[in-house]
DNA sequence: CTGAAAGCGCTTACAG
DNA sequence: CTGAAAGCGCTTACAG
């Protein structure tokens, strides 16, 4: 019979270094192979064999080194993400959908920003530590995910089509869409008919998507489309504020603005107030996402619901499928939802 | 003389598999040892060697795998982060600093969020996956904190004191100083003296020192303490807009509100809306934090502005001089500032 | 159902 | 400055 001394010499780790499979193994009296067996569930092991190997991992708090998991099964178990910025109102929605998703399919979750000027160092995410990759960014260099998918390596992208010589399954929304709701609302309940689009930045896709909504909302409605009232907002506040001031100043007549995101639209609130011109009375204002803000500004910002969480979620899962060798689709469009607030001109707002 | 097809042979991978590190070896006729020393600059090698190994890296497209260089050099380069929530308006700001940080100093960054119901699954981060790990949660389990601190792994906590018995090192905000100086603005400047203070859950750390800095500030002001003025605002708009609104109706007079934090500070603005006060002059809000919609709201808040994204930084800081066993000041104290602008009764608004 | 052994792809003393 | 070899801690055919 041990004595209480001894159990707990015995559990001591003489290298001072944590316990590994082979300490495990001893202590149960069976070989590596069934304790990696008995962790694994990949073979059959006998009851008792199996209770006492778990006993022993309890007691030695064992817990298996992911390196030496990686490099024998050739498996990360490891989902990485590269997106170009961090701030910005919607991220935090995507990373959940991410994460929560990653974590329920039992991969771990590497990030990586490429803001900043470390675009050129040595290599972050790719095959050497990861089983595939969520891209959110255009500034993954074009050549770098050629390379990728010229040896296969299972990538999804995010809110962005590949290049055509590269098909690269996608997860995106329904933008086009969602603006044409958006704009149809505009001139179907509220009467507009010279609406203001301010778009995203040159060659930013969710922004072309947005703008050839709006273009056929117009061609529905048999209002000819004037290209003095697209202007670029550049998705942020400070341009979208000059921008708009200008165009009051130029003396542009126009009764609605179609702003490309809730950003831009605060740029658009504040050039119309220092105007003196009234949402939505002189001027019917809407945004795209709905962010957090959206519901608190003054008068409510009425936009369209983006399903970020969900578009991380669902790129997660395409992304597992794809590790599984599962046949994916090219192309998810996730479903966009008109929310109607105040500053489109609609005053019931709850 | 190789022909093009000869040397694209070579280039091509037989078994359809990442090169290796003796892959570049053969090829620049060297052991792996060498192309080893040069891949980590740890050991002076021949110039002309070295280059020959470089250009074969080059055409291979050689990267190491990260598995392999852990599970060698007993270092996973790697730091984990856990968090309890991923939405919220700053935590894109905490992130940024830690990803930017962790990236500088030539780390991986693998998250955790412990919200939904994994938590008693097995492992996630810990001594088998990083190197240490970043804390910014209540719900690692103590025991688990406990430990990790006994096999001395490198953890540094955000935003929250260990228990007595684990001096674990701690990176946090001047909540007090905040507070103090926020509520002593209301109390010079606006005259206010019956001042409400809406608290965040009870328990919370942040909270607990904000309310402090509320207390103290009216002690300095002569202004005795209130019990009936201290609400639970439970740092959220829904809870903060009820609570406020039962204040109202039960006749408490109070002339200003010093809400826990900026989504507080949301319900009590439309609590008062609704009861027709006006915000600021008959009275005053503040907040605490300064996100994002802060500034957008009507009136725009008053509000303390936290360092978020360098108690990010700082905290990786710490933790890098930890795992490079550097002594380390147990608590780094991040300065606040007073952001001023309309809801507290300055007009002075840029 | 179980064990002995090879192997995953690197790093790092140890010699030379 | 360089190479041969051991070793990091697992998984996984292969026998039995």
């Amino acid at each position: 019979m041990k004595t209480l001394s001894e159990n707990a010499f015995k559990l001591m780790n003489p290298k001072n270094r944590s316990h590994t499979i082979s300490d495990v193994a001893h202590r149960a009296g069976v070989s590596i192979a069934t304790v990696s067996r008995v962790l694994n569930g990949t073979t059959p092991v006998v009851p008792e064999t199996a209770e006492r190997v778990r006993v022993a991992i309890e007691e030695l708090q064992f817990v298996p080194r992911t390196a030496a998991r990686t490099l024998a099964s050739r498996k990360t178990n490891t989902i990485g993400l590269i997106l170009s910025e961090i701030g910005g109102a919607f991220f935090p929605l995507l990373l959940k959908g991410i994460e929560a998703e990653t974590r329920a399919m039992g991969y771990e979750l590497l990030i990586h920003s490429t803001q900043g000027a470390h675009a050129s160092q040595r290599k972050t995410l790719g095959e050497h530590n990861t089983d595939g990759l969520l891209v959110f960014t255009s500034s993954l260099a074009m050549e770098e995910l050629e390379r990728l998918h010229k040896i296969n390596f299972p990538i999804v992208l995010m809110h962005q089509t590949p290049p055509e010589e590269l098909p690269i399954p996608v997860v995106t929304i329904e933008n086009k869409d969602g603006a044409e709701k958006l704009v149809s609302h505009l001139i179907d309940e509220h009467g507009r008919r010279r609406i203001v689009y301010m778009r995203g930045p040159v060659g930013h896709e969710d922004s072309q998507w947005r703008e050839r909504g709006y273009r056929e909302a117009l061609e529905k409605h048999n209002i000819p489309f004037a290209p003095e009232l697209v202007v670029e907002g550049g998705f942020e506040e400070g341009l979208a504020f000059a921008n708009m001031q200008k165009m009051i100043q130029d003396g542009i007549e126009f009764d609605a603005v179609f702003a490309g995101d809730d950003d831009t639209a605060i740029g658009v609130y504040r050039a119309l107030k220092m105007s003196n011109r009234l949402i939505p009375d002189e001027v019917a204002v809407v945004g795209f996402d709905d962010v957090q803000f959206a519901r608190y500004i003054s008068p409510a910002l009425t936009t369209i619901r983006a399903p970020i969480e969900e578009v991380g979620r669902e790129s997660v899962r395409q992304l597992i499928c794809l590790l599984n060798g599962e046949q994916i689709e090219g192309l998810v469009l996730m479903r966009t939802e008109l929310v109607i607030r105040e500053s489109c001109g609609c005053r019931n707002h709850p």
